[in-house]
DNA sequence: TGATTTGTTCAAACCATTCTGAACAAAGTG
DNA sequence: CACTTTGTTCAGAATGGTTTGAACAAATCA
């Protein structure tokens, strides 16, 4: 019985909401419950309280926190008179978002334009090599040369983007 | 030995980028090879090509191809004389991200937007339940509120992004 | 100091998804 | 019609990644 310790329906269905999401990006889904929680969660919560509520292991509870720490989603309270850790999700989404833009997306970007340059050197060297004659190395070179025409456009919204979280 | 049959490099690098980025994207890596792999060739080739080059399985080929037509991403072509399905990739590339737009991007707009409506309900509910006490339901609906922001902020892009793409 | 609380780590279990390959269906050929 | 070629389907194997839980470390307490 997943989540039985949420009384509130809303908290039920963002913890839902944000786990499906981390996992359609390829994140553990645990992670993204914690942070559902943690977002509709009026006072800071322990570790062990997330382990009740979500009825998650106390190993994803913990590398999930860390996880999200890292990225600056979540903050660390010290409440007073109390030994363990709580925590409470940062207020402002947007510089969160904002952070997760320019380590996912930008970077991303730069690799993706690394890597037609890359291929381009090698359509150079399967020219030499002979494993390509010339009508097929045309041909390939106007694939990537269409790849990378899109690839700038796309770039080209960049700097718009960014303004939107700034 | 996995790609043995692909003499060109840049050949090689492009199926292991396409296979690679739809796995991020979440979808079958040899679906994406397939494409990488049509995308840098110059003639039409055949199931059992696909088969060949990329030594993957008749199944993996088979469902993969009809995945990529069906998503508009290659085109059968018949070539005279033969018998067998011809695949090709869709020179024009942009109508294919545009088509992929509007399916995931929009969509999973739409539901979202459907979702923190559902979720401003159940905090009606939870009010009236009792399961979180009128301080609570007021945090919780700060939050959802600048959740909504966000969300009303990127969909402002939307037509703007649409129009790179057409 | 020994006992207790709390957080971290990591090997193994688990789960979901993809891939394979063989059986099958459909269509073509002689 | 029997035989070949070609594509599809699907049960089971393989893979990749997450989750668990128990052992461990660190800190606090008495």
């Amino acid at each position: 019985m997943p989540m039985s310790g949420l009384q509130s329906k809303a908290q039920r269905e963002m913890v839902e909401a944000t786990g499906h999401l981390f996992q359609l990006l390829g994140l553990p889904r645990s992670t993204g419950q914690i942070y559902g929680f943690l977002y509709l969660s009026p006072t800071p919560q322990s570790l062990d309280d997330i382990v009740g509520k979500l009825t998650i292991s106390k190993g994803s509870a913990s590398t999930g926190t860390r996880h999200l720490l890292g990225w600056g989603a979540l903050k660390q309270v010290w409440v007073q008179g109390e030994r363990r850790d709580y925590f409470e999700a940062v207020g402002e989404l947007r510089e969160v978002l904002s952070r997760a833009y320019q380590e996912y997306v930008k970077a991303g970007f730069g690799t993706s334009g690394k890597k037609l340059a890359r291929m381009l050197e090698l359509l150079e060297e399967d020219t030499k090599s002979g494993a390509l004659n010339e009508a097929e190395v045309k041909f390939c070179a106007g694939r990537l040369k269409q790849l990378d025409r899109i690839h700038k456009t796309v770039k080209s919204v960049a700097p718009l983007a960014e303004r939107l979280f700034n």
